[in-house]
DNA sequence: CGTTTATTTGTAATCGATTACATTTTTATT
DNA sequence: AATAAAAATGTAATCGATTACAAATAAACG
């Protein structure tokens, strides 16, 4: 493997033009310049990561810690970052934290071992309530979960206004027992959670909901409960992808049609909510935009330091679909 | 940050002392070692990742190109290959391609210039017929692709006899007219595409197939224009998930029944495979097993350079689901 | 007990780049 | 044309660990 030393050799000049060269710094001359890309070429010279590395003092590599990447939105940002970030040349460690808060503890040790420029974190409950700027040597962009204390760098949903429009969308289609599911492992369940609340109240309806750990089994048998109790609730709203599937198979276990005989509505726009009954009613996340917006809040904040901490908040899609079995009777 | 020489002067040792303590080393007494350990802890020193990758020219990283991330067979062997990969102490770089064969390229090529210790690839179908060991500067596994002429190590399922296995399932259930839609993108839609024709061939049925790229909207558009075709198929079968997805999209559209009209079954099982009409019949692939497996072969592959190619087949799982509407007519 | 051998420990060189600083060359200015 | 200022180039030091090799210490043996 060709180095820095043989380019140097082969286009007669030293070291130091080389580094500056391929830096792409100003203040040498186009002569040299062009001598020592041709070299470069013809040797098919790749710097030596490592050295580099060790030499500069900076990695241009940036962690990504997800709480679970078999979610689909996570992907779908998984995605995003990694594009953004290879168009900003740099690298991307993909970490899956399994919504374990020692896993997250775990990688962001990891983070610091690679000293990383910077972290893009979906963090879990107790992680972020612990959060706080400064606990780590590099920055830190917190992704779809932070919530109105959080003093840091964050991309979200407009969590809180997505779910009273959910649920008001809901209403004014005539529903009014409607059940609210939520996971209790991250706050957007939470956040989901205050909006619903909040549409019911102003609608004067009374709330009905279950807490639940955001998986499907756990949301199937809060389902389960709920259609179990009379009178029937006429909606069920779930606060995620995850908690939705739980839902249809709850559904599907008592035998109950939607949207006929119960609706169903919630977050996240996977392939299969146009899929089931007559189609979901959901909220839409903007997940690429949110990833993109991550990135590029993470590379700011890596070229300027000190400057005022933001929050990115986007705004989440109603997609109705299914008939709206009770508009006739509003 | 604690260097290395900060922590042998606690220790009152040499340096070298203290790497080869934290090495793992023989030969390091008792006393010097407990002396290094307590000092390490004390001052939290983390050995620089940089400097000790340039010195021992090993990185203990891996990388991992995926096809689509997007797939959740891929981020299911993610998983997987981060668990393992973290529990032997290496880190992992992911990248997703995106079925984009240049960017499979620039990605091995980045892999290089990372200087990993090993690659575990899922490859196109040009990369694949490419594909030389030797070609590489470090270790390539294939995963979910590979074909009989390639030589190299890999993990596959079964393809060929699993969509046998499907096919007949089928006939066995007096369908005749089964249609086949198979993505081009891939090996494994062609080796599937095998597997079903000698299965139609041996109870002595016409075969009826669409080759389509991988996609939700091709393999849609493709359907459409079999379900317009008379007679109509009994079944149609799709050779992964994503275009089973096309598949029920396009009976929805053409208000066809499943599997009262006609039936559905295929490879992958999706979540939401068992949510749609009254399930989907399908091959369910064992995907952290096959993550699992990779990894395995890669670290084998590593530590003996020069052991023999290996090639693991793992079975796929016949997972019946629907009712089999046919089974009086056989 | 002296000599050989094995085991610990330490000194110095090294990995391959970048950066601080010094030097040379060029350009601008009077 | 002489001098100051700016630009281009090079020399040497450095990043923080590992490794080759040498030296010191301990164990083994006749």
């Amino acid at each position: 493997m060709a180095q820095i030393k043989d380019v140097a050799k082969q286009a007669g000049v030293s070291v130091v033009s080389v580094s500056r060269v391929l830096a792409g710094h100003t203040g040498v001359s186009e002569a040299i310049r062009q001598r020592v890309l041709e070299a470069v070429q013809a040797m098919d010279y790749r710097p030596d990561l490592a050295a580099k590395r060790l030499r500069s003092r900076r990695t241009d590599t940036i962690g990504l810690i997800v709480s679970d990447i078999r979610n689909p939105f996570f992907t779908e940002v998984s995605r995003a970052v990694e594009d953004m970030a290879y168009q900003n040349r740099m690298r991307v460690i993909l970490c899956n934290a399994d919504e374990d808060p020692e896993k997250e503890a775990l990688y962001l040790d990891l983070m610091r071992d690679e000293n990383v420029s910077g972290v893009i974190l979906s963090p879990s409950l107790p992680t972020l309530a612990r959060f706080q700027m400064g606990d780590y040597p590099f920055p830190v962009v917190l992704v779809d979960r932070c919530d109105r204390e959080t003093n840091a760098d964050a991309v979200v949903l407009d969590n809180v206004d997505s779910a009273y429009r959910l649920t008001t969308h809901l209403i004014e289609q005539g529903y009014q027992r409607i059940a609210f599911i939520y996971g209790t492992t991250s706050a957007t369940g939470r956040q989901r959670h205050e909006g619903y609340v909040t549409a019911m109240a102003t609608h004067g309806l009374e709330t009905l909901t279950q807490a639940v750990p955001a998986t499907v089994e756990a949301a199937r048998a809060a389902a389960g409960e709920l259609t179990r109790g009379r009178p029937l609730p006429e909606a069920l709203v779930g606060s995620n992808g995850l908690i939705l599937l739980g839902l249809v198979e709850a559904l599907r276990a008592a035998q109950l049609q939607f949207p006929e005989q119960i609706a169903l509505a919630g977050f996240d726009d996977l392939p299969w909510t146009r899929l089931v009954g007559s189609g979901i009613t959901v909220i839409a996340q903007p997940t690429y935009d949110i990833g993109q917006a991550a990135i590029e809040l993470l590379l700011q904040r890596i070229a300027h330091s000190s400057q005022s901490v933001r929050r990115v908040v986007l705004r989440g899609e109603l997609r109705e679909r299914g008939s709206s079995m009770r508009r006739s009777m509003k």
